[in-house]
RNA sequence: GGAGGGAUGGUCGAGUGGUUAAUGGCAGCGGACUGUAACUCCGCCUCCUUCGGGAUACGUAGGUUCAAAUCCUACUCCCUCCA
């Protein structure tokens, strides 16, 4: 381990590149040697699940653990019904009470736990939500005591507003404000669990930066922030989109075997970077990986594959998605982790629609669909090609392992198997 | 409150009475190439269909017309300027 800092948790976050900015980093390398400090990171809870856009900030508090101190999970159920205008061109939509706090259990037991220990140990982590203290502020009470504490004129200045100024889109008073509450989180969490950290994206840079500032100039309280670099591919895009959207954590929205291909899939130059952050392999085996060049690389990737999908799924699962991925794959065999339905031996035997077998097994969502991937050659029956329309699936398809294969492309398949 | 401008398919953005299911870019999907990568090239990209067609679609609701995303009226939302 390279050692610019003193305590292992900076080290260990710089070396596996965390570090974009932070406020002075040199008063919370001492901080942190002093004994136990406590650390948190806001979650959004406006979904069911946190997808892999959270998957940075959820390691940091893993590191911060695994250093000996206590992380917490915030979840944003109060600011979720404000919204975060940060670069964001639109308004989002409120969320009731009941959906927000359903998101949040969800979250915490298909997320958080398989990271984050929240148990008997000393640092155990902390789960709160920060609509217990702010859905009770009184308005003027808060205005009076905290309000003071930002100027407008500094508000403007940071870049998510100004962004949105400059675009011409509407601003709410209402979303200006999430910067004020994010900053009274920090504070909440200071008093309530000397709460000393709060880490992010760099895009949070801002909002953080209002916390620490407040904590300062309302508790004479020293506060620090941290935050990553945000994660774009060698185009500039965003992390994290797939085939259905977004690349979930919770296995019931995605399951592990499509999260071990998202990362197996990865675009060549992101593979360092991503062994780094997203798993917990050794700093010297990272470095081994990293220098492999033209189709090794596909070594470094599947370790990569595994290895995030056991974070967050563990060994078992990542397992099987890993034997499917390699029989499918590189064996030209089947792996039983596919997805897969099954039908009536007497139906199939009466022969079934090859398109309406494609909607069943969720490779396309309509007839259109269908037709317009096998016009394109794309669809196959145990790996052969069909070019006709109307074709149908029979008993004679079963292979002698009792099911058919069917592939749109060459990454989606699903297995139909007799009841 | 007044004046003006705008709302188009996942997104950006053309289109101002008639082959317009709507040019083009991006995103997405399939194919070729490859390494389950990237790049590039090609095709596709509303839904249903007994494959003849049919049904929806250009903010919402009406109207004019043989015919409307395109014209008219009302409404909703947004933007700019004025008060």
């Amino acid at each position: 381990m390279t050692h610019i800092y003193k305590s292992d948790f900076l080290n260990i976050l710089n070396e596996r590149g965390f570090i974009y900015q932070g406020s002075d980093l040199e008063a919370l390398d001492t901080k942190l040697m002093e004994g136990r400090q406590s650390a948190y990171i806001g979650f959004d809870a406006t979904a069911k699940s946190l997808h892999i856009g959270n998957l940075t900030g959820i390691m940091m508090l893993y590191w911060f653990q695994q250093c000996g101190h206590t992380p917490i999970t915030l979840m944003g159920g109060g600011t979720s019904k404000v919204g975060d205008p940060s670069f964001k061109d639109e308004q989002r939509v409120l969320l009731d009470d009941e959906t927000i706090n359903n998101n949040i259990t969800t979250i915490q037991d298909t997320c958080f736990q398989q990271f984050l220990n929240y148990g008997e140990s000393k640092n155990q982590a902390i789960m709160v939500n920060n609509n217990d203290w702010l859905d009770g502020l009184s308005y003027l009470a808060f205005l009076r005591d905290y309000g003071r504490y930002f100027t407008v004129n500094r508000m403007l200045s940071f870049d998510s507003v100004k962004q949105r100024l400059e675009r011409e889109s509407p601003l709410s008073l209402l979303e200006f404000n999430y910067m004020v509450m994010q900053g009274y989180d920090f504070l909440e969490l200071h008093r309530r669990h000397g709460t000393i950290l709060q880490m992010g994206g760099s895009d949070q840079w801002g909002n953080i930066i209002n916390g620490v500032d407040l904590a300062h100039k309302s508790d004479k309280a020293k506060v620090f922030a941290l935050t990553a670099p945000l994660l774009t591919t060698p185009d500039g895009k965003k992390m994290g989109k797939t085939v259905g959207g977004a690349v979930w954590l919770n296995s019931k929205m995605l399951t592990p075997y499509d999260y071990y291909q998202y990362w197996r899939n990865v675009d060549d130059s992101m593979v360092g970077t991503l062994l780094r952050r997203f798993t917990a392999l050794p700093m010297d085996e990272i470095k081994k990986l990293e220098v492999l060049q033209g189709s090794d690389i596909n070594e470094a990737k599947k370790i990569l594959a595994f290895e995030a999908t056991k974070m967050c799924h563990g060994e078992t699962r990542a397992q099987e998605a890993q034997d499917t991925a390699q029989k499918t794959f590189e064996q030209g065999s089947v792996g039983e982790d596919l997805p897969s339905i099954t039908i009536e031996a007497e139906t199939l035997s009466q022969g079934v629609s090859f398109i309406s077998l494609l909607k069943e097994t969720g490779l396309v969502t309509s007839n259109g669909e269908a037709k317009r991937l096998i016009q394109g050659g794309g669809a196959r029956v145990n790996d052969s090609a069909i070019s006709a329309l109307d074709h149908t699936v029979s008993n004679e398809d079963l292979t002698d392992k009792n099911y058919i294969k069917l592939s749109a492309g060459k990454k989606k398949h699903a297995l139909v198997k007799i009841k």
